[in-house]
DNA sequence: AAATCGTGGATTTTT
DNA sequence: TCCACGATTT
C-alpha cells in the first residue's frame, strides 16, 4: 500500500503530483505523461493527504478515459476503495446528478437523453407546426445555432431577448417551441444536460453546497475542449475549496465547432489569478524526428503560445511522405507497408493506426485491409447504437422507459409497419400539439374516448384501428416486462413487436439479428446493477447508451489495426501512424480554406495526428481523389511544406521546390472567392505530375525477374516477377534467410539493385 | 398506406 | 455518384 509517488516522475511532473492546495493549470504537451500525472496526484492526495476516494471528481473526455483512470488507481491500491472515485465525462456527471436531484426539477428520474438524430426529428416536427420552410432554412443549422446558445448557458428567453439577425428570428421561433416539446417528453438534449445543472446550482444553492463540501477537488482533463456551461459546473463544483486542477493543451483544441471554447484556459489564469501553473514540455513519446516535424507544423499559427519540447528518445527513421495515384492505391500502399511492418515483427496489429480527416476516406481502406486479409477495427462510421435496429429497439426501451418520450414513440410506431403512415401520426401530434400533451398521452385519450363511439374520433376507422392495437400491445408489453430483467424485456419487445420477423423477411437481416444479439449482450452488465439511487436498471442502461462514444469501444490489445478520424484520434498513441489524405481540401478541409481561425484548427488536428505515432509516422496522399463522383486532381496539403525535408523520406511524387511555390500560389489564390483564379496553378500541377508519373513508369525496366536486389529491412531477395498495375509495379522478390516471397509496391519499396550483373 | 419515381444535396469532425 | 427525402402514383 505504500506508494513513493516521486519516482519515475520528473521534476515538473512531480510539482504537479505535489501540487495540492488551490487552483492549478497544468498545460500538459502531448506525450508528456499527463496521464500518470492525474492519476499519480490522485494517489498522492488518497495517500498523503487524507483525502477520501469519494471526495474527488474528475472530469474526462471520454468514457475510456474515465474507466483507464478508474483500472490505473486500481493498480496502485489493492483495495476496494478506487471504484468510489468519480472519473466520469462531463454529460455522464450531470445526467447521474440530474436524476438523483430530481425532485427539484421539472423532469422525472427516468428522463430520456435525446440524442442528435432525435435532436433533429423533433426540430423538424417543430418546423412543420410553426412554419418554417425546411429548405430554405437548413434543421442543422437552427439546430446548432440552440446548441450553441445552451453551450454558453443561453436559455430560449435569453436567445429572443438577444437575437439580432433574421436567422436568429428564425432560431427563436423554432427554439422556443422546441424546449416546450422536450420538456414534455420528460426529456433533455445533450446540451440540456449541462445546462440544467446549472440552472439547478443557480436555483437551489443548496443543491449546490452538498456538492461543494463534498467534492474537496475537482480535476478537469483536456480543459481545452470544455466548454463555457462545462467550465461553470467545475467552477461551482470547486467553489469552495478552490481545489480545481485543469490539465490541457491549448494545441490540441479541436473541438470549437462543437462549442469548446479555447479560452477557457485564459478564462482560468483570470477567474484564479493565484493559480499555479505548470508546463509539461518533456515527451516520452515519439522520436525526436516525429516531435521536430510536429512542431515545425503547429508553430505557423499566430494565435498561441509557444512551447518548448523535447524528448530524449532517439532520432528514429525519417518520416515517409508518399504519393499515391489515386485513393485505391493511397490504400493499397498503406496496406502493403502495413503488411511489411507486421510481416518483419517490427510491429503488432494492434500498434499500428490509419487516420483520416473524414469518415468517408474509410470505405476504400476497409476494402484494401479485406483484400489484404489484415484484420482491423474501425472506429467510428456507422455508429453501433445509431443503426437502425439497434436503434428501432432502443426507441422501444425508451418508450417503455418513458412514455412521454414523443421521439422514440415517432419512430416506431409504425416499424414493424402496422398502417400508422404519416397522416395519421400527423393528426395524432397536431392534436397533442393543442391539448399540450405527449403523444402517447394524446393516443390514450383517443383510444379511450373512442371506446363507445368510433365516429367522434379526429381518425378514421381504420387509422383508429390500428392505434387502438399498437396501444394495447405497449400495454401488454409493459405489463408484462415489468418485473423481467432487462435481457428478458428485450427479448420481449423483440419477439411481442414483430420485429424480429420483421428482420428475418429483410435483407441482410441475419446481420442486422446479429447486431441485436450484440446490443444484448452489451447490456448483460446492466440486468443484476446494484443501484444506490434506486434507479431502474433499464433506466441507467439506457442512460449508458446514450452517453457513450464510439472510442469507448476501442479495444486495446486485440490482433487488428485501428482505423480512425482523427479528431477521435486525440488522446491515443500508436508506434506507426498512416495519415492518408494529406491534401489540401481534406487536411485541411474545404470548409477551413476561407476561414483563417478555422485553418488554425486544422493544423491542430493534423499536430494532434502527427504527435499519435511513436516511431514511425506516414504521410500519404493520391495524386487525384474522387469527389462526388468525378476525379479531382489533387494539391499537396500545405502542412507537408512545413516539415523539414531532412526528416522525410518522399517515396514517389517528391514535393520540389517548385512544388511548394505553386501551392504558395494556389494557396492564396484560394483565399480568394473565384475558383476560376485557382484554376492555373491545378492546371499547372496536374500537367508536371502527369509527367513525372509517365516518367516514373519508365523507370520499371530497372527491375526483371531475376535481379537480385537489397531491402533495407529483408536484406537479399531475389526478383521472380514483375507486374504492371495502374501507375506501379508490384514486385513479387523472395527473400533470403526464410523470409519468404513477398509482394512489394516499386514505389514505395525500399529497395536496390545489387550490383553483380 | 405503400411503392415508385425524381430531385437536390452532400459528410468535417461528436459528447 | 450516391443517398435521402418528398412528391406522385397505385
Amino acid at each position: 500500500m505504500e506508494l513513493n509517488v516521486s519516482e519515475n516522475l520528473n521534476e515538473k511532473q512531480k510539482l504537479a503530483v505535489k501540487h495540492t492546495e488551490g487552483p492549478l493549470l497544468i498545460i500538459a504537451g502531448p506525450g508528456s505523461g499527463k496521464t500518470r500525472v492525474i492519476t499519480q496526484r490522485i494517489a498522492h492526495l488518497i495517500e498523503h493527504c487524507d483525502v477520501k476516494p469519494w471526495q474527488i471528481v474528475a472530469m474526462t473526455f471520454t468514457n475510456k478515459a474515465a474507466r483507464e483512470m478508474k483500472d490505473r488507481l486500481e493498480t496502485l491500491f489493492s483495495g476496494e476503495e478506487q471504484h468510489r472515485i468519480n472519473a466520469s465525462t462531463f454529460h455522464s456527471f450531470c445526467a447521474m446528478l440530474l436524476r438523483r436531484e430530481a425532485e427539484f426539477l421539472s423532469l422525472n428520474q427516468d428522463y430520456s437523453i435525446l440524442d442528435d438524430t432525435d435532436q433533429i426529428s423533433l426540430l423538424k416536427r417543430v418546423m412543420d407546426e410553426v412554419g418554417i420552410d425546411p429548405n430554405q432554412w437548413k434543421v442543422r443549422s437552427i439546430q446548432s445555432a440552440i446548441s450553441n446558445a445552451k453551450s454558453k448557458l443561453m436559455t430560449a428567453s435569453a436567445f429572443r431577448a438577444g437575437k439580432n439577425s433574421y436567422f436568429e428570428e428564425i432560431v427563436d421561433r423554432v427554439f422556443t417551441r422546441y424546449e416546450e416539446l422536450v420538456s414534455q417528453s420528460n426529456a433533455v438534449d445533450f446540451d440540456d444536460l449541462i445546462m440544467n445543472t446549472n440552472i439547478l446550482f443557480q436555483n437551489h444553492p443548496e443543491v449546490l453546497e452538498k456538492y461543494q463540501s463534498r467534492y474537496l477537488h475537482v480535476m478537469v482533463d483536456e480543459f481545452q475542449d470544455t466548454n463555457l456551461a462545462q467550465y461553470q459546473i467545475a467552477q461551482q463544483l470547486a467553489g469552495l475549496h478552490k481545489n480545481l486542477c485543469v490539465v490541457g493543451d491549448p494545441d490540441q483544441s479541436i473541438y470549437s465547432w462543437r462549442n469548446a471554447d479555447i479560452t477557457n484556459i485564459l478564462s482560468f489564469k483570470k477567474d484564479y489569478p493565484d493559480a499555479t501553473e505548470i508546463s509539461l514540455e518533456q515527451n516520452y513519446r515519439s522520436t525526436k524526428t516525429i516531435l521536430a516535424a510536429a512542431q515545425k507544423v503547429i508553430s505557423p499559427n499566430q494565435n498561441r503560445v509557444d512551447k518548448d519540447l523535447w524528448t530524449q528518445n532517439d532520432e528514429g527513421s525519417p518520416i515517409i511522405i508518399a504519393e499515391a495515384y489515386d485513393e485505391f492505391e493511397e490504400a493499397r500502399i498503406t496496406l502493403n507497408e502495413i503488411q511489411n511492418l507486421i510481416d518483419a515483427g517490427i510491429c503488432k496489429p494492434d500498434e499500428i493506426a490509419i487516420m483520416f480527416r473524414v469518415n468517408a476516406q474509410s470505405r476504400v481502406l476497409e476494402e484494401a485491409c479485406l483484400k489484404s486479409g489484415v484484420s482491423y477495427q474501425l472506429i467510428g462510421g456507422i455508429r453501433f447504437y445509431q443503426r437502425q435496429e439497434v436503434k428501432d429497439i432502443v426507441s422501444y426501451l425508451r418508450l417503455l422507459n418513458n412514455f412521454n418520450d414523443d421521439a422514440s414513440l415517432a419512430r416506431i410506431i409504425n416499424i414493424p409497419q402496422r398502417s400508422i403512415g404519416k397522416t395519421t401520426l400527423s393528426k395524432l401530434s397536431e392534436q397533442a400539439t393543442a391539448g399540450g400533451c405527449s403523444l402517447w398521452d394524446q393516443i390514450e385519450l383517443v383510444v379511450n374516448q373512442t371506446n363507445g363511439d368510433k365516429s367522434t374520433s379526429f381518425l378514421n376507422k381504420r387509422s383508429l384501428n390500428s392505434v387502438q392495437v399498437f396501444y394495447s400491445l405497449m400495454k401488454e408489453i409493459y405489463d408484462e416486462s415489468k418485473d423481467l430483467d432487462l435481457q428478458s424485456k428485450m427479448d420481449l419487445v423483440i419477439e411481442r413487436t414483430g420485429y424480429r420477423n420483421y428482420l428475418q423477411n429483410m435483407e441482410h437481416g441475419e446481420e442486422r439479428i446479429q447486431n441485436l444479439n450484440e446490443l444484448r449482450e452489451s447490456s448483460a452488465d446492466f440486468s443484476s446493477i446494484e443501484d444506490e439511487e434506486g434507479l431502474d436498471p433499464l433506466t441507467i442502461f439506457l442512460e449508458r447508451v446514450s452517453l457513450i462514444s464510439d472510442v469507448d469501444h476501442l479495444d486495446d490489445h486485440v490482433n487488428s489495426i485501428t482505423m480512425i478520424t482523427l479528431h477521435q484520434a486525440k488522446g491515443l498513441e500508436y508506434k506507426a501512424v498512416f495519415i492518408v489524405g494529406m491534401e489540401e481540401g481534406l487536411l485541411p478541409h474545404s470548409r477551413s480554406l476561407e476561414h483563417p481561425e478555422q485553418m488554425e484548427e486544422e493544423r491542430r488536428l493534423c499536430y494532434v495526428g502527427l504527435t499519435r505515432a511513436h516511431s514511425r509516422l506516414y504521410l500519404m496522399r493520391a495524386f487525384r481523389r474522387g469527389f462526388r463522383g468525378n476525379y479531382e486532381p489533387s494539391v499537396p496539403s500545405r502542412f507537408l511544406m512545413d516539415i523539414p525535408s531532412k526528416l522525410t523520406l518522399n517515396k514517389g511524387g517528391n514535393i520540389t521546390q517548385r512544388d511548394s511555390k505553386i501551392l504558395k500560389k494556389t494557396v492564396s489564390a484560394q483565399k480568394s472567392i473565384f475558383a476560376t483564379e485557382t484554376k492555373s496553378p491545378y492546371e499547372e500541377y496536374k500537367e508536371r505530375i502527369r509527367q513525372k508519373k509517365i516518367n516514373s513508369s519508365k523507370k520499371q525496366n530497372d527491375y526483371n525477374a531475376g535481379d537480385k536486389v537489397v531491402h533495407d529491412v529483408f536484406g537479399e531477395g531475389v526478383v521472380v516477377d514483375v507486374k504492371a498495375i495502374p501507375s506501379d509495379f508490384e514486385l513479387t522478390i523472395a527473400f533470403k534467410d526464410g523470409l519468404g516471397i513477398k509482394k512489394l509496391l516499386l514505389q514505395l519499396a525500399p529497395i536496390k539493385k545489387l550490383n553483380n550483373k
